[in-house]
DNA sequence: GTGAAAGCGCTAACAT
DNA sequence: ATGTTAGCGCTTTCAC
C-alpha cells in the first residue's frame, strides 16, 4: 500500500536508482536492454515518480500560481481557460485562487504560492498594494500581470487589452450614428486605473469629434449591482434627452439594460446602449448588445507564454519591457441605432 | 539571492533547526525568549518555509486536484468558486485543469495530479472510463465526484443536485398552467447519464399527471450550438401546436429562445420555455427565463468539505455511502405562461 | 553504461 | 527546553 518509490523500481529491475532516474528522465545513456527492464518494472509496480522529490532536488516545480478576482466572472473564466490551455500544453501545473479584489487576501495567496515554490505567478492585480508584488519580484519568481497594471512596478511583464482603443471606437461609432448627448456609466475613480482610463478616453474622443462633454452625463457607480442600477436609472430619469450610453463594464451594461426596460425605454429606438466588456449572453439579450470585446482567452494564453518563456524564471525576472497589448473588437449588434427625430419625452409612460 | 532555508534561520537565531521547526509549526514546547529570537530571525531573513520539504517529509501536500469539463461554463465556474472558498479556508491548495469532457485528457490530468501527490481529487467525471478512477482509488488518494456519477464506482463520495426533482417540478408547473403538448429538448443518450435521467423523469412525470407523452415532442441534440438550434427550430416547425418546451441545459435553452425568436414566436404567449440549468443571464433575457437552478457553489463547497473530512484521505477512502444530494430550485420568472385560447397557427409571420 | 553517495528543505524521533 | 540526526524521493556528480 505504501507508495512505490524509485528504490522499489530499482530493486525490481535489478539496477541502481540512478539508472532508473536516467531512464525515466531521458538523461544520460542507458543500454536498450536495461531501459526495457526498468520500464517493465516501473509499469509493473504502477510507479509514479514523485514530483515532490524531483522538485526538491531540481528547485523547480513547474507550478504556476494564478490569481484572479473572481472565477465566476466570464472574463476571468475565459482568461483562466487560456492560461490552462497554455500551461497544460507545456506540462505546467496551475494553482488557482481568487482575491475578491481584496489586497489582504491577495497578499495571503501570494504568500501561499511562494511557500509552494511555484515557478511564477500570473495575476490580475488589485489596486494599491505594490509591496505584495515587490516581494514576489525579490523572491526571484516569475511575475506576469494581466488586464491591469501596477503603476509602482513598471516594466513588469504585462498583458493588456486595448481598452482605450475600444472605448474610442465605440464613441466614434455612436457619434457617427448621430448621437450628441451620449452618457458614460463608469466605475468610481478609486476602483481601478483602467476605469479611470475609460473615462478619460471617452472624454477625449468626444472632444476630438467636436462633441461637448456634459458633466451631468458622466456618472460613476460603486461595483455593486444596486449601485450600478441606481446610477443608470437616475441617469435616465435626470436626462431624458440623452440618446446613447456607454457602459464601462458588463455589470454596468446590465444595469443600463434593466433600468431602461423598467422605464419603458426602447433599445435602440429611445436609447442606444453600448457596453465595454463582452459577455456570453450579449447576443441573447433582446436586442443583442453592441459591445467592445476583449480577447480574454488569448490574454490568458499569452500571459502564460510570457511567464514560461520568461528568461529568468527564478532569476528575478523583472523589467521585461513594454506591456503586450492585444486588440479589442467593436462587435456591432443591435443595441445601438441612429438618433431618431422623436424626442424621448414623447415616449409612453 | 539563494532561497533562505530553515538552516539559515537557525544559524541567525543561534539555535538548532529543530527549534525553528517547532516554533514555526507550533509543535512541542519552546521558551518564549527563544521563540521571539527565532521569529525575529525568520522575519529578518524574509524566510518562507518550503512546502516541498515539508510535504516530502510529512507525505501530505494539502493539495486538491480539481477537474472540470470547462471553466467557461457558468455552472463549472460557480462550482469552482465553491471549491476555492472551502479550500482557501482550510489552507488547501487547489490545482485545476479542464478535461473538455475528453476521457483521454481526463486520464492524463489524473496522472499529473497523482505525480504532484495531491491529497485528493474533485472531479466532474467524463462518462465511460472507470479505469481512470479505479486507479485513483487504489492509489489511496481521496476522491469526490460532483454533478455526475460513475456507475462502475458506486459508493464513491459524490455531490449531486436533485435534477430529477427539478425536472419533475418544472413539468408539474407547466401542466398546472394548462399545458398538454409539452416538448422535451434533451441531449443525446450517450452524452451523460443525467441527461438520460432528465428525459425519463420528464416522461414519468407527464404520465403520472395523465398527460400523454408524444414521441415526436421528445428530441435530442448533440452538444453543439448548431445541433441544439437545429433541433429546437425543427421541433417548432414540425409541431406548431406545442405550447411548452423544457430544455435540458442552458445551451439547449438558448437554442430554444433563439429559434422561437427567429420564428416570431412570442414567449410565453405563443410558447412557454423552461430551462433545466440556471445561468447568470436568465433574468436579463427578455422575457426573464423560468429555470431549474442548481446550487453550483454549494456543491463545490460540499465536495471540498467531503474531501477534506474524508476519513482516509490517503487511506483508500472509498465507499463513503450514499451521494449528497443538494436541492434544486424552480425559479419562476416570466418565460412560462398559461395556455392561451389562440392557436399558434394564428400567429403573425 | 552503471552504481554509490551526497544532498535539496523539512519534520520527528531521540538524546541531552 | 533544545540540539543532533535520520530520512522523505528524487537528481546528479563522481567513480568504476
Amino acid at each position: 500500500m505504501a507508495s512505490v518509490t524509485i528504490k522499489d523500481v530499482a530493486a525490481a529491475a535489478g539496477v541502481g536508482v540512478a539508472t532508473v532516474s536516467r531512464v525515466l528522465t531521458g538523461t544520460g545513456s542507458v543500454s536498450a536492454a536495461t531501459r526495457a527492464k526498468v520500464l517493465a518494472a516501473a509499469k509493473n509496480l504502477d510507479y509514479r515518480p514523485s514530483a515532490l522529490g524531483r522538485s526538491l532536488k531540481t528547485q523547480r516545480t513547474g507550478g504556476i500560481g494564478l490569481i484572479i478576482p473572481n472565477i465566476s466572472d466570464p472574463f476571468c473564466a475565459d482568461f483562466t481557460a487560456g492560461v490552462l490551455a497554455c500551461a497544460h500544453g507545456q506540462g505546467g501545473q496551475v494553482l488557482i485562487d481568487v482575491s475578491h479584489d481584496d489586497p489582504a487576501i491577495e497578499a495571503e495567496i501570494v504568500e501561499r504560492f511562494a511557500e509552494q515554490r511555484v515557478d511564477g505567478i500570473i495575476a490580475m492585480p488589485v489596486r494599491g498594494r505594490p509591496e505584495t508584488w515587490k516581494s514576489v519580484a525579490s523572491l526571484g519568481l516569475g511575475l506576469v500581470f494581466a488586464g491591469r497594471t501596477v503603476e509602482e512596478l513598471p516594466g513588469t511583464a504585462t498583458v493588456l487589452a486595448d481598452e482605450a482603443g475600444g472605448v474610442r471606437s465605440v464613441v466614434e461609432y455612436l457619434v457617427g450614428l448621430g448621437h450628441r448627448r451620449v452618457a458614460f456609466l463608469g466605475g468610481r475613480p478609486a476602483e481601478s486605473s483602467t476605469r479611470r482610463e475609460h473615462e478619460s478616453v471617452f472624454r477625449a474622443t468626444l472632444e476630438e469629434l467636436g462633441v461637448a462633454v456634459e458633466e451631468e452625463l458622466v456618472v460613476r457607480a460603486r461595483p455593486t449591482a444596486d449601485s450600478a442600477y441606481a446610477a443608470a436609472a437616475s441617469l435616465f430619469m435626470r436626462r431624458p434627452d440623452l440618446t446613447a450610453v456607454v457602459a464601462a463594464s458588463h455589470q454596468l451594461g446590465e444595469a443600463a439594460v434593466l433600468a431602461s426596460r423598467e422605464l419603458n425605454l426602447r433599445i435602440p429606438a429611445d436609447v442606444s446602449i453600448a457596453v465595454v466588456d463582452d459577455v456570453p449572453w450579449s447576443e441573447l439579450c433582446d436586442p443583442p448588445l453592441t459591445v467592445v470585446s476583449r480577447p480574454a482567452q488569448d490574454m490568458g494564453y499569452r500571459a502564460c507564454e510570457l511567464l514560461l518563456r520568461s528568461p529568468g524564471t527564478r532569476e528575478g525576472g523583472r523589467a521585461q519591457g513594454r506591456p503586450v497589448v492585444l486588440p479589442t473588437e467593436l462587435v456591432v449588434r443591435a443595441s445601438c441605432g441612429p438618433v431618431t427625430g422623436s424626442t424621448r419625452t414623447a415616449r409612453g409612460r
